[in-house]
RNA sequence: GGAGAAGUACCCAAGUGGUGAAGGGGCUCCCCUGCUAAGGGAGUAGGUUGGGCGACUGGCGCGAGGGUUCAAAUCCCUCCUUCUCCGCCA
């Protein structure tokens, strides 16, 4: 959520910023303005008669025991509660109407996003390692599991419906080799494990972002008002909502695997094949909660961190920067990682690593006290994926093919594995 | 899922309709002090949202949200959480 004090200071800021995005929310931005303004208005008078009606409150009972009359305080009294019953009613439904649209705004691009229509205009940082030359025609990971019979999505249609896998043997242990490779690395680099939740309840929705404005995109249950999460970002950046932390302690840094389940609402007909777009998926996921003053360098090593684990894995990737029309709605910055997928030919996105500023903060109401004298103040929340599951495992697959259709298993999974190779 | 009890500050806890939400512990500062302990004193209801250039000042805050009342921590309703017992369950 935007600050509705950053609105008031500079709209043209805001109009400018939402305009970067390619949406045009001019007349959000004035009619918020003329709300805002009508809500201090009557918030302002209402006070005022609240004022009186409490000075009063403590007239009654002294003037009471004197034996004195009060009857004329009484019927003024009865006049200023219908009154403020009225104010209050008018400054509840003003108040609903500001939030409703103060949740429509996405976060302001950073002045560090490059600006840009949309995907085509992102901008690449670097790559690692080169895309691998095959002296054969390598084959898709959905052929490759297939022939392996270690991935099977026909099962998983019959079982529960498109867009589901059951792994088998090998790919079930090389799935799950992945996670505890992941969470190992990155608890190695300071970050706390956290196994959280897999639903959360509609605040937390809320104070994240996906909520309200992207209830179709998540699977909500239908007799509790939980949601299936669609990243660990939901639960782990809102263990901390509503709290104020201690200064000393930022940054804090939590790494989570999750099940991820996504709708994927208007995504019917993309990706359909292989492990790339599923409903359901595995991930493992970096949150932040630092100070604003580092944010920036923090999703520096946020990324860094999430390429870590690629380049242990000996996985050719680049990092992109994404552009101003192209970030997702809560971002004011984002990298994506992209790794090297041999069976579309181009990078594939592995990882988006964030930085939301106070915008989540704000929602989910987390802030921080320097030390214990200082005023609260918002944290900047950052988040990335550390990385997705599933598209690990098919690019593992594709990357790691041999010409006999037995995959190499990379260096670093061997121990886990407990053999090196699966055929 | 059923029955009962509870939720007040960092912790414990008093408060069954009326002017500033007791008290204790802890914490911070000060006094005393060669140092420490003990002792004495003061502060400590966070926050949030308005107004004012400011010193200041108003509103709302006793799990959350409604209601009754001139007035609610206190009475009523709904919900959440915790505890005890029963049921179910991996």
């Amino acid at each position: 959520m935007l600050d509705i004090k950053v609105i008031r200071e500079n709209p043209q800021r805001v109009k400018d910023a939402m305009k970067t995005r390619n949406k045009d929310m001019d007349a959000l931005v004035d009619e918020v303005l003329a709300i805002d303004v009508k809500r201090r208005e009557i918030t302002a008078k209402n006070d005022l008669l609240k004022q009186e009606q409490n000075a009063a409150s403590k007239d009654i009972p002294r003037i009471k025991k004197e034996g004195g009359d009060i009857s004329a305080i009484m019927a003024r009294m009865n006049e200023i509660k219908e009154e403020v019953k009225k104010g209050d009613a008018e400054v509840a439904q003003l108040e609903e109407q500001q939030q409703k649209i103060m949740y429509e705004f996405p976060n302001i691009p950073s002045d560090k996003t490059p600006i840009g229509k949309d995907d085509s205009e992102n901008v690449e940082i670097r790559r690692w390692g080169e895309p691998k030359q095959f002296g054969f025609e390598p084959k898709a990971h959905w052929d490759l599991g297939a022939d392996l019979d270690i991935l099977d999505p026909e099962t998983a249609a019959k079982v529960t419906g498109a867009r589901f896998h059951f792994y088998k043997a090998a790919g079930a242990k090389l799935e799950r080799s992945i996670i505890n490779f992941f969470l190992n690395t990155h608890t190695e680099h300071g970050y706390t494990e956290i196994f959280p939740p897999f639903m959360v309840n509609r605040a937390s929705m809320t104070g994240t972002g996906q909520l309200p404005k992207f209830e179709e995109d998540a699977f909500r249950l239908e007799r509790e008002d939980y949601f299936l999460i669609p990243t660990a970002e939901v639960p782990v950046t809102n263990m901390h909502r509503n709290e104020i932390l201690d200064g000393e302690k930022l940054p804090i840094k939590y790494c989570a695997y999750s099940a991820c389940f996504r709708a994927e609402a208007g995504s019917a007909g993309r990706d359909t094949r292989g492990l790339i777009r599923q409903h359901q998926f595995n991930k493992v996921e970096l949150v932040k909660f630092v100070d604003p003053e580092t944010s920036y360098d923090e999703l520096e090593s946020l990324t860094n961190d999430a390429e870590r684990v690629l380049r242990l894995l000996g996985l050719p990737h680049r990092v992109v920067a994404l552009s101003s029309g192209d970030i997702g709605f809560s971002s004011a910055k984002t990298y994506d990682v992209e790794v090297w997928m041999p069976s579309y030919n181009r990078y594939v996105e592995i990882s988006s690593c964030s930085n939301f500023e106070d915008f989540q903060a704000r929602r989910a109401a987390i802030r921080f006290k320097k030390t214990p004298k200082d005023k609260a103040q918002l944290v900047h929340t950052l988040n990335g994926s550390g990385v997705a599951i599933g598209r690990t495992v098919a690019a593992i697959l594709e990357n790691y093919q041999n010409e006999d259709g037995s995959i190499t298993v990379p260096e670093v999974l061997r121990p886990y594995m407990g053999c090196d190779i699966i055929k």
